[in-house]
DNA sequence: TGCTACCTACCTTCTAGTAGGAAGCCCGTC
DNA sequence: GACGGGCTTCCTACTAGAAGGTAGGTAGCA
């Protein structure tokens, strides 16, 4: 409880990034257990199923998500979507987190166990809350011009990331994903220079 | 060869439902063996091995959209942009094939095969020199009206298409693609009326 | 004593893939 | 036109390994 990374946090990190890789059919337990260095039948003391620990992972993302966004309540709107470009740019830039787990996941929503599915949705939720929230004050500040409601801005700004993420995976090429998220940035500058 | 319908044709039609539903690592052989109504083995017969099942698929439904695309030549490239959107949304309305395959398959292309991800990595070629063509068309005949370059408008556009499919499975609600890919046209029309 | 964390050893089911054979069909040739 | 290859297509029967998961035990700690 007290450990800097307890063999639980091990392993859901170590789920997320095999989840990043291939989604939640694309790891075992035996992917894990090699990654941990722990037994199989360990992973499943800590987490009964693998839908538990995906669960888990999710709901544990999304509320580091939501910290993060709260973290960036002083900034500026345009700021605050800039940063979570950038944040993602950089993820995919070194490789270390190059894709948004609940991104990969709703793609496989079909084969994906129920109580993992009303987690990611949650996720989506969160961030379409976010963003409208961000975007309508900057609409009210005068920072930012919509074309729409802030709602529909928000809900084509998450759908322009993560499909950037998936060009940049497609294409092999980092690069595209901020030469897609720059541009829509842009657009909903007031001012251009 | 001149059958209405092959076993390897199902078999085809039957890995792409399947992808559809839960990626590459979402099904087996022994799925499709039932579904076509033919034992496993016979699909070893047809395809060696999975790779070899998906490459074709993934090659095949690389060309259906070629010709498919290049159906829409004689139209104006608004009405192109907007044929291209409205197919998709008709097939995540109706559940047809409520994905497109190369957009699931490149969410997980760290753990493909490579021939798979040449193939996926071509179709997305295929897209976007296709859309940096017609919206080029448009903007010299001024029915579109460009941000930036063509090619940077293509990308952007594939990236919100495919956005939105994500958005609409993570939501459950296929009126989102509809919600998010149509601004996207407007905002690419000159005139607004 | 009881709890947590981990272990070994095992289970069942599913995975892609193989070996080898049977049925049908086309095609040449005697 | 009957015979016999050879080809295609599909089958049964099988394999080795990986999947998620369980049973039951041990070591340490409070």
């Amino acid at each position: 409880m007290s450990n800097l990374a307890t063999t639980s946090d091990n392993i859901l990190r170590c789920a997320r990034s095999l989840i990043i890789a291939g989604g939640y059919n694309g790891f075992s337990y035996a992917d894990i257990s090699e990654a941990v260095g722990i037994r199989k039948a360990s992973i499943h003391h800590h987490f009964p199923g693998k839908a538990d620990l995906v669960r888990t992972l999710v709901a544990r993302y999304r509320e580091d998500t939501e910290a993060a966004l709260a973290h960036l309540a002083l900034q500026e709107p345009i700021d605050q979507l800039r940063a979570y470009t950038e944040y993602w740019a950089a993820c995919i830039g070194d490789g270390s987190r190059p894709f948004c787990v609940c991104a990969l996941l709703a793609s496989e929503i079909p084969v994906l166990p129920p109580e993992v599915v009303l987690e990611v949705r949650e996720y989506f939720r969160l961030l379409s809350a976010w963003l409208t929230s961000v975007i309508e004050r900057g609409a009210k500040q005068g920072t930012l011009k919509l074309s729409g409601t802030a709602r529909s801005e928000a809900e084509t700004f998450i759908a322009t990331v993560h499909g950037a993420m998936l060009s940049a995976r497609a294409y092999g090429d980092p690069a595209v994903f901020a030469a897609v998220t720059q541009p829509l940035i842009e657009r909903l500058t007031a001012a251009r220079q």
